[in-house]
DNA sequence: GCAAAAGTGTTCCAGATACACCCATGT
DNA sequence: ACATGGGTGTATCTGGAACACTTTTGC
């Protein structure tokens, strides 16, 4: 069986760079290339879009069977189509980036039986096709939202303390924030909730449990 | 002939939001269709992806195809693929939008056989497809970057007075700006150079032409 | 001389930055 | 008692917003 057509088409995929905090840095998840092109390479997740499929549907089912996570941030990032990016034939992805928070990223990547793992960002392998590029990309867009959104606390895991969010910042940003300050814009923002709670977590004093005022919710700011 | 997949293949196409100023408004090119679904209604200049051809090339090609202009800004928007948004194949189309300055939309749109007119974008006809949707993306995409970009520049012909860089700001705004703070603030963008030309334009004092520094440049500011 | 757009500076306010000390806990 | 991160307020700076009058021209 096979679909015909009087003009030749492209296949259309999406890509998604899956962004996580773990171990004090930003990581993407990756894939081994188990085939084709470069196979061994490492490559962002992503797939054929079907036929009757939406874009962003596709992009979510990817996320899914990588991470097994739903609900999270997901948007489009850019589309890449230049026509030797993939030597097989005329692909063009449509690459999205997601947020995973720091709580939900442990069931599948060790779980799975194929080659997948999260990495820094700024010490990544070399990268199938021109993933390099799209995960660049999507750093950025990722490092410019930080300034005037509240997409960092997508990252953020049920409850949460003012100083790992301020850690989430300057991994993302690349750079330390003055306490005071960032307190104080925080607080501008009035996107957060004060839980009551604390949590005592070494040997210092405690420090209080935040929650997000609108989990779903990525506003604009300043 | 035809070209035959092992799996289906999606279709897919370039739209260009194509901008100018004209007679005191923000106008977009439309072109009617002549054919195929939505017959006779009016759509953005757009077509399919040659199996060879980079998307930016595309759009450069419905670009020039429809004003005869090239070398203007072009700028990937959005990549629009729910299912059924054409509803004779699966169509994904990736949509650009392009500034096209004012003294060079002359050339084509009357000339050409086909029906093809500027509209101003606070009234427009029924769009075919999800082109409505794609229109309003690109207005507000402009409507930001105006805000923290040289994006108006592009607009500009060849010489100019700063009242007509203002009159393109606030018609793209929608709103006044005060004279002074504008002028103060684009001496500080320092991207204009003062022709020592001026132009005599009514019964009032004349006013002094400019130019743009690096007339392909859009520059972040703010 | 009058209408019409060009041109020009200062004051004020808000938001961002810089900065230092005490608090609660575990060892 | 000391080491560790948690928590708090003020002074200053900077960029944006508000605002009115003089100039040059054509009629």
């Amino acid at each position: 069986m096979t679909y015909n057509y009087k003009f030749p088409h492209p296949a259309v995929t999406t890509d998604v760079v899956i962004f996580t905090i773990d171990e004090d840095s930003l990581k993407v998840l990756l894939v081994r290339r188990g085939h084709g092109p470069f196979e061994d390479r490492w490559a962002l997740p992503g797939g054929f879009v079907e036929i009757d499929e939406d874009l962003e549907s596709c992009a979510l089912r990817e996320l899914a069977e990588e991470t097994g996570v739903t609900g999270v941030f997901l948007e489009q990032l850019y589309t890449f189509g230049a026509p030797q990016r993939d030597p097989r034939e005329r692909v063009i992805t449509v690459a999205y980036y997601a947020l995973v928070p720091i709580d939900r990223l442990h069931p599948r990547p060790a779980s799975d039986a194929r080659d997948v793992g999260w990495f820094c960002c700024d010490s990544l392998p070399a990268l199938a096709f021109d993933h390099a590029d799209i995960v660049r990309m999507a750093q950025q867009r990722l490092c410019a939202k930080l300034q005037y959104s509240t997409i960092a606390l997508q990252f953020m895991p049920g409850r949460f303390t003012l100083g790992e969010l301020q850690r989430v910042y300057e991994i993302i940003l690349g750079e330390p924030l003055d306490k005071r300050n960032f307190r104080k814009r925080l607080r501008a923002y009035d996107c957060l909730v004060d839980t009551g709670q604390q949590r005592r977590n070494g040997n210092h004093r405690p420090a209080r449990l935040y929650t997000v005022k609108e989990p779903g919710a990525v506003r604009i700011v300043r």
